[in-house]
RNA sequence: CGGGGUGUAGCGCAGUCCGGUAGCGCGCUUGCUUUGGGAGCAAGAUGUCGGGGGUUCGAAUCCCUCCACCCCGACCA
C-alpha cells in the first residue's frame, strides 16, 4: 500500500467527547469516527486490524473443529418468545416491526436461532459433536454507551455454540474452545488472563472470561502470582482471615459515636482499626404469587468487616435471597432496627431479620457495631454472649489483594481487565426450552447438552489500545497492527535516490509478505513520524540521503523507539526475523 | 431511568450574561520560500450558529418546545 493512495486522516486533537484513551487514539489516528450514540464507522486502518483480529479467530476455531455459519442479524420475535427471552432481555434487545406489524428483534447473540438450527438439522448422535461459530453485527441497546468502542451499541462478536450428546461430551467441546481461546489471544500478541467465571443459574464450574490486561479495565480480576488460580471478583473464594474466634475480652458498652455513620468515621473517632468494626448491610427480598403481585418481603442482614465490600453475586447464592433481592428502603430498615442506616447492627433489631455472617466476620471478637440507636455503637461486642450465633455464615464478600488464595498456595492479587472473551457451559437451558433433541444410541430423544462462546472482536482493538499505547499514540502488537511496517521516504519529491531506493525496499518487503506501507506523500519527516507513530505501526524504516550517503537506512520499532542503522540489503531478513519472534 | 452539562466550519474553541447579521487556532485550497521530528509568508474556500416555533425593526444571543450528544448516579448506610 502506497501512503498516497491510501485514505487516513490524523487528528492533532482528539474530539471533546472521547473519554478513555483508546477512543481518543482511535478518533486522532482515524481509524473510527461515531455516528450516534455507541455507533461507529470503521474506517480502512481500523478495518485491516479488525480483519486480522477475525483471521486468527477463524484460523483457530476452524483448527478447533468448529464450523462457520452465518445467521441473520434480524431474528424473528417467535425464537425469542420461545425461550422467555423476548421479555426477559427488556430494553437492551432492540425490537423492530416489518411492514406487516411482525416483531423482530436485531441479533445481541445467537441462542435462539443456532438451537433452531440445531433441532431441526442435528437429527442423531452420530452428528454430534457439532461447533458452529459465526463472526458478525451485533447490537445491545446499552443503557450508557461509553468507552468508544469497548461498551459500543453495534459491535462485532465472534459468537459460538457447541452442541453435544451428554455433560462429559459438553465438557470436552468446551476444553477444545478454552485451549483455542488461548491460542488466539497469544497469536493476537496481548497480556491477558483467562479466569474462573461465576456460571449463575447454569451451575458448575464451566464458564471462564478471557480478560485483557489493563489499567483502565472495568472488571477486577484476581489471581494467585504463585499458583494458576484466576478468578473474577464475583466469583473469588475469600477465605475466613482468621482461623478461629478469640475469647472475649472486652465488655459490651453502648459508645456515643455522634454523626460517625460509616465504618471509617466510627473507626477514626473510636481510635480502633477499621478491621475491628462491622459493616451492617440491609437486603429485602420480596415473594411474588404467580401474577408477580408481592406477597411477603423478608429483610435480611447481611455483616462483613468494615474495610471489605460486600458482594452481590455471592449473596445472591444464599438460600431465601436465590429468587433475587434489593437493598432495602429506608422505611424497611427503620421498621425493623428502630433506627436509620448508619448505626445499624446485629444486636436486638425491633423485629426479626435473617442475619448473615461473612466467614471472617463470624470469627470476630470484641468488634464494633452500630446499636441500633442513632448516634451509638457499641464496642467489645461478642458472638454467642452478646447476640446469637449468626443464622448463616457464608462467603459473602470481595476477597482483595493480599488475601490466602483458595487454593492455599500463596497470596491472591488483583489486576484490572477488560473482558473480551467467554466460554460458558449452557447445559440444556436453551435445548429444553426449545424441545431440541436428537436420537441417541437407544433411539430415545435427548436434549441438546450446549455451550456457548463469545470473542468481542471490535472490543479486541480498543482493549489492545488500553493496553499498549504512550504519549505518542498506540502501540500495536504485530499481529493486528493496520500494517506491519512502514517505510518513510524523506525527500520523496526532490530525490530520486531515495525514491529508488525507498520504492525497491518497499517492494522487496512486500515481496517478502511484510504487509508493508511506503509513505511517499512527500510530506516533511516531522509529519510523517508523528502519523506513523500515532497510528502505531510496529516497525518503521526512514530511507533518506543522508544515510543512504553512508550506505544505510535507520530502523526503529515503535515499541523501543531505539534508531539503528542496517544496510538496506540486511534490512527484510531483519524485519521478518523481528516478526517472527515477536518483538 | 434520575441528576447535571454541552450543541457555533472537518477537529479544538471564543462569542450568548448585555440582541445589531459570526470569529480564532489546527486542518483544507493556491502560490512562493523551506526541507531529518507536526515549517514560514501571502492569498483563499468552508457555517441551515442542533431542529421547530415565538418575541423583536433586527436573534448564535431572549422565551417556548423538540432533538442529539457527553458526564455523574442507580441504593455498599
Amino acid at each position: 500500500m502506497r501512503a498516497s493512495q491510501f485514505h487516513f486522516a490524523t487528528l492533532k486533537e482528539a474530539p471533546a467527547d472521547a473519554e478513555v484513551v483508546s477512543q481518543k487514539l482511535m478518533l486522532r489516528a482515524g481509524m473510527i469516527r461515531k455516528v450516534a450514540a455507541g455507533i461507529y464507522d470503521y474506517m480502512p486502518l481500523a478495518l485491516r486490524s479488525i480483519r486480522k483480529i477475525e483471521a486468527i479467530v477463524r484460523s483457530e476455531l476452524n483448527r478447533a473443529g468448529a464450523l462457520e455459519i452465518s445467521m441473520p442479524l434480524v431474528q424473528p420475535a417467535e425464537l425469542w418468545q420461545e425461550t422467555g427471552r423476548w421479555d426477559k432481555m427488556g430494553d437492551e434487545l432492540l425490537r423492530l416491526k416489518d411492514r406487516h406489524g411482525r416483531e423482530f428483534a436485531l441479533q445481541p447473540t445467537s441462542e435462539e436461532v443456532v438451537t433452531d438450527i440445531a433441532r431441526q438439522e442435528l437429527k442423531s448422535y452420530r452428528q454430534l459433536p457439532r461447533n458452529f461459530y459465526q463472526i458478525q453485527t451485533k447490537f445491545r441497546d446499552e443503557r450508557r454507551p461509553r468507552f468508544g468502542v469497548m461498551r459500543g451499541r453495534e459491535f462485532i462478536m465472534k459468537d459460538g455454540y457447541s452442541f453435544d450428546r451428554d455433560k462429559e461430551a459438553a465438557g470436552k467441546s468446551y476444553d477444545l474452545m478454552f485451549a483455542a481461546y488461548r491460542r488466539i489471544f497469544e497469536r493476537i500478541g496481548l497480556k491477558y488472563r483467562a479466569v474462573a467465571a461465576d456460571t449463575g443459574a447454569i451451575g458448575g464450574d464451566r464458564s471462564h472470561e478471557f480478560q485483557v490486561i489493563a489499567d483502565t479495565g472495568e472488571d477486577a480480576i484476581v489471581y494467585c502470582p504463585d499458583s494458576d488460580y484466576a478468578a473474577n471478583i464475583e466469583l473469588a473464594e475469600a477465605l475466613p482471615l482468621l482461623a478461629a474466634r478469640a475469647p472475649a475480652a472486652k465488655p459490651l458498652a453502648k459508645t456515643a459515636t455522634p454523626g460517625r455513620e460509616a465504618c471509617a468515621e466510627v473507626a477514626a473517632f473510636l481510635g480502633v482499626a477499621l478491621e475491628t468494626t462491622v459493616k451492617s448491610l440491609v437486603l429485602a427480598a420480596d415473594e411474588a404469587d404467580e401474577k408477580g403481585k408481592i406477597v411477603a418481603t423478608s429483610i435480611w442482614l447481611l455483616l462483613v468487616r468494615g474495610d471489605h465490600e460486600l458482594n452481590e453475586v455471592k449473596a445472591g447464592k444464599i438460600d431465601g435471597l436465590k429468587a433475587g433481592f434489593r437493598f432495602a428502603s429506608e422505611e424497611e430498615i427503620v421498621a425493623h432496627f428502630g433506627c436509620k442506616p448508619g448505626y445499624l447492627g446485629p444486636i436486638a433489631p425491633r423485629r426479626p431479620v435473617h442475619v448473615v455472617a461473612d466467614r471472617t466476620v463470624a470469627n470476630m471478637a470484641d468488634f464494633v457495631c452500630g446499636a441500633n440507636d442513632e448516634g451509638y455503637h457499641y464496642t467489645g461486642a461478642n458472638w454467642g454472649r452478646d447476640l446469637p450465633e449468626p443464622e448463616i455464615v457464608a462467603d459473602i464478600r470481595n476477597v482483595v489483594a493480599g488475601d490466602a488464595s483458595p487454593d492455599g498456595k500463596g497470596r491472591l492479587a488483583i489486576d484490572r481487565g477488560i473482558e473480551v472473551g467467554h466460554v460458558f457451559y449452557l447445559g440444556d437451558k436453551y435445548s429444553r426450552a426449545m424441545n431440541a433433541t436428537f436420537l441417541d444410541i437407544d433411539g430415545k430423544p435427548r436434549f441438546f447438552e450446549m455451550g456457548c462462546y463469545g470473542i468481542g472482536v471490535t472490543r479486541i482493538l480498543g482493549a489492545a489500545i488500553e493496553q499498549n499505547n504512550d504519549e505518542r499514540g498506540i502501540v500495536w502488537p504485530a499481529a493486528i497492527a493496520p500494517f506491519e511496517a512502514v517505510v518513510c521516504a524523506v525527500g520523496w519529491g526532490k530525490s530520486e535516490t531515495v525514491r529508488n531506493e525507498a520504492t525497491r525496499i518497499y517492494e522487496a518487503l512486500l515481496a517478502a509478505g511484510v504487509d508493508v506501507v511506503l509513505d511517499d506523500r512527500d510530506e516533511r519527516p516531522g509529519v510523517m513520524f508523528a502519523d506513523w507513530e500515532l497510528i502505531g505501526v510496529p516497525h518503521r524504516v526512514t530511507v533518506g540521503e543522508r544515510a543512504l550517503k553512508e550506505g544505510v537506512v535507520e530502523y526503529q520499532t515503535r515499541r523501543d523507539g531505539v534508531q539503528k542503522k542496517l544496510a538496506p540489503d540486511a534490512l527484510v531478513e531483519y524485519i521478518l526475523t523481528a516478526l517472527k519472534t515477536g518483538t
